[in-house]
DNA sequence: GCTGCGTCTTGGTATAGACCACTCACTAGA
DNA sequence: TCTAGTGAGTGGTCTATACCAAGACGCAGC
């Protein structure tokens, strides 16, 4: 760790927007969950400014999960995040533990080639053929997530087939093959919200997410699932709990 | 979990910049580090648009990190992303192991009066002064995230003259409290710059960053440290190696 | 050679407005 | 009584434009 070292900042020039997103933020801690606040163009007259200029600061709050826009009908209030923790657990279990209803809608399942970068994280060879599931994830009914699970159609034989019955994969995974999940490799990035996520999860496009790539181990070390996850930035929260790794010197 | 459902997704409705962005996209992967690409207004006539609609492109660009604006040169490819490991190593470790270095800037510490919300995360009373340290983080020289780390005055006496002499918190802690932290509970958001953070980190106002809450216990379970850090989110990504508790069951 | 000052090019901010798409309430007609 | 149409009000998208601010560069003057 490097001591205290001189570093020129630049002045802070505050856009015009900025005012009157503090003005709406402190509006939502006054009104009710699911209250409107009033109308863009209202706003622009009585702010003195564009309309662009309300646009761009109610955009602000939306990302941040404080407003929720309806097209035709106004702009309200949100609800509070949902949380998610940073353990090797399911997303049912982590939603049932809270209280909440999770359920999950499969959008897709195909077959592809494996090519150079799935199949170093599948350990596989490149021209063996991977299996892709989509499922768009949902808490109490409400969009959350659109996940892509990647697993090696070699190892998992008839995978397809027994996906017809049930959209849980692990169960399946644990039942038919006997493979459960033993650690994971897991990185966590901001992005955008692409027109067809956007779509699925209920969003903005160009709307900030969470993207969330992990490759899961099993008991032997072997990495059998390759996920690349993209969650809502508005309503979510991830979680860890962590400890000391024992050979860890704290310094900074 | 549920079984598959319907579920009405709403037709995509693909933005005019999209095909821009998408464009620019595999353009940055044509060209070097550093690379210009053609300047704003070139590319809103080329593509028959505004100027408006291309900066949206570019805007997209950006906060994924795949570009970067200098104000009166023109716009660039961006440097790859940097990783931060989830674990409860310090940042200054953390850096180190990839071959970064790390350096902090004490940008303040000030001494102020817990409150309620602050007095439950340390576990102390809500009248009870706390130490408010507030660092700038970066990696080879270059702004990485803001960081706000609050302590209980009471636990240590003596802190702020002792970190005259050193910016590592926890080396003070360590070597003149004998307090390691044992382990922590985190959560990552995500958020907008303000005008400040931005400034600080060297990004635009309103760009997504990771917001990260962090409540540090010692070796008895008692939360020491509550820190409030800001990462760049076009820089940074989060990393996690996890393991699965004893008592999980994983059905999702 | 050096310095300083325009000027051009670049991105940065903000405006006004047109038009589209969706929701809802109201009304005329079957 | 019910239904279809219509219009007002809302957010959604995109354009054109003006002006500000910062860097690059060349030229005039020293």
């Amino acid at each position: 760790m490097s001591a205290a070292q001189p570093l020129p900042i630049n002045a802070t020039r505050e856009p015009k927007f900025y005012p009157l997103k503090r003005y709406l933020e402190e509006l939502t801690l006054t009104l009710p969950t699911g209250a409107p606040i009033p109308p863009e163009r209202l706003l622009a007259t009585d702010f003195a400014t564009s309309r662009t200029t309300v646009r761009q600061a109610v955009h602000a709050l939306i990302v941040e999960g404080r407003l929720e826009r309806i097209h035709g009908k106004g702009t309200f209030v949100a609800r509070p995040k949902m949380a998610q923790p940073l353990t090797l657990t399911s997303y049912t279990e982590d939603m049932r533990a809270r209280g909440i209803e999770p359920s999950s809608v499969m959008l897709s399942i195909e077959t592809i080639d494996a090519g150079d970068d799935l199949a170093s994280r599948l350990n596989i060879d490149s021209d063996s053929a991977v299996i892709v599931i989509e499922r768009l994830r949902l808490a109490n009914g409400e969009p959350m997530a659109v996940e892509r699970s990647h697993v090696a159609q070699q190892r998992f034989p008839g995978l397809t087939t027994h996906l017809q019955a049930t959209a849980s994969l692990y169960a399946v995974l644990r039942d038919a093959y006997s493979v459960t999940p033993a650690s994971a490799e897991q990185t966590i990035e901001t992005s955008l919200a692409t027109p067809v996520e956007a779509a699925l999860l209920g969003i903005d496009t160009g709307v900030p997410v969470m993207l969330l790539s992990r490759n899961t181990f099993d008991e032997l070390g072997q990495p059998f699932e390759w996920v690349r996850a993209v969650y809502r930035g508005d309503r979510y929260t991830f979680v860890a709990h962590l400890t000391r790794p024992a050979n860890a010197t704290l310094r900074g």
